[in-house]
DNA sequence: CCAAAAGTGTTATCTTTACACCCATGA
DNA sequence: TCATGGGTGTAAAGATAACACTTTTGG
């Protein structure tokens, strides 16, 4: 048993993953999301933790940790019967070094490079980052999560910074404003501001105690969403 | 490593939760959801639908089958480290004898008995049961999942009772048909209906291809919602 | 002053809600 | 005929989307 990480951050206008490198056979060389066999005496959550901490140095705090799903497949790794819990962590992009305790290579790769490039990521891995991004993209619309990308304060761009950028459609200024200062628990005002090179300064806030966004902030059924975030059992496989 | 469902269904009025009374110790004569070891070759999936099988008869056909979440705490299973993937069914009220292939003794029990009686579930089940409960509600909002509670054909009546006694709300019967016909791909009109021994017939349909309900018939913030499906990991923990 | 981003206001359009009202059947 | 649930219509209230407009900074 093992657990698998899909640690995404926000850098450069894109989406990021952390990937490393494997060192070992099987899948060597190739690319596989940060994971490890959970401890004996160690829960679940607690061996996730464990490995967002050991591969970004980021504790819980100031970051999103969520079981996401489990992955079975007898033949999904050629060692044998390997099951594995996968999580979703959402963190900001910080100055941290990636290298952590361990010695394998871990690099952020655009989401979109990490799903095209041949040959893919190890194991069914490819899967799992594809369900990680479409429950990404689905909290943002009924939860709160947005804020995990933001090191505190941030603004409301920066929020909808985020949110263009993990949903890949431009949003309207206005209206995404008006929309998470009214959702109430989503943000609180710190009073301080934030000036840059141009315009005007814009007001900082910090995260809220809310967890559901109410009402709801929908991505207006772009051309491509799958829609599908659960998946249903089939009925004859 | 095992599976336990949440296997519910509505009858009398009642979302009912399948439990079987435990045979042998731990928690000897206690009540628990049903589930068993995942075989050496068997996906997590199919392992689900065999326990589903082996407990109602029913097969995947006219049910709805999900992986709902993983639960591992060390100290959950007193014999030692057992970790299980719950998995969260619903099945029509079929007549089928409950009794399955199994010599152990399955029951429909009313999910709010299920979780007030003392002593209560063996095991995490009644954490696990809170959970799939708030997954099952929240399904009804964003999906169409709600007609694998209806035996085909059914009326509109049929599935707003789904929605009423699952979310225990009284639903508006006009607004109500309104959502659902318009709603793309949700119901199939047979052409066919049924009469009742009051009241004009009922128009007959049968499960569109839709998945996901666009727009989703939200539960108007009703007391006592959590509002939380998904679970963060503590930060602290 | 100008450019640029922050933030507010306004209006047309769509959605939701509550409820009046008609329909079709059995008794 | 009445009672009962099925089904349609409608108007008030609310939410959304598009965009004009004002504010505040740096250059």
């Amino acid at each position: 048993m093992t657990v698998d990480l899909a640690i995404f951050t926000i850098r450069d206008d894109h989406l990021h993953v952390l990937l490393i490198e494997r060192g070992k056979e099987p899948y060597i060389g190739r690319r596989a999301l940060p994971g490890g066999h959970i401890r004996g005496s160690e829960a679940l959550d607690g061996a996730a933790r464990r490995e967002l901490r050991e591969e970004t140095g980021i504790d819980g705090l100031h970051s999103h940790l969520e079981q996401m799903r489990t992955y079975g497949d007898p033949d999904r790794d050629p060692r044998g019967r390997y099951v594995t819990v996968a999580y979703l962590a959402l963190v900001p992009d910080l100055p941290v070094p990636v290298a952590g305790t361990d010695a394998r290579r871990a690099h952020w790769v655009p989401v979109d490079k990490a799903l095209a490039d041949t040959p893919g990521l190890a194991f069914d891995h490819e899967v799992i980052l594809r369900d990680a991004l479409e429950q990404t993209r689905s909290r943002l619309e009924y939860t709160t999560v947005a804020t995990a990308f933001c090191p505190e304060p941030f603004t409301v761009s920066d929020l909808r910074h985020v949110y263009e950028v993990v949903w890949g459609v431009p949003l309207d200024p206005s209206n995404f404003r008006r929309k998470v200062t009214r959702a109430e628990g989503f943000l609180e005002a710190t009073g301080g501001r934030r000036v840059s090179d141009t315009g005007r300064p814009a007001a900082l806030y910090r995260r809220g105690p809310a967890r559901t966004l109410i009402p709801p902030l929908m991505r207006s059924a772009e051309v491509g969403a799958t829609g599908i975030e659960w998946s249903p059992v089939a009925a004859d496989a």
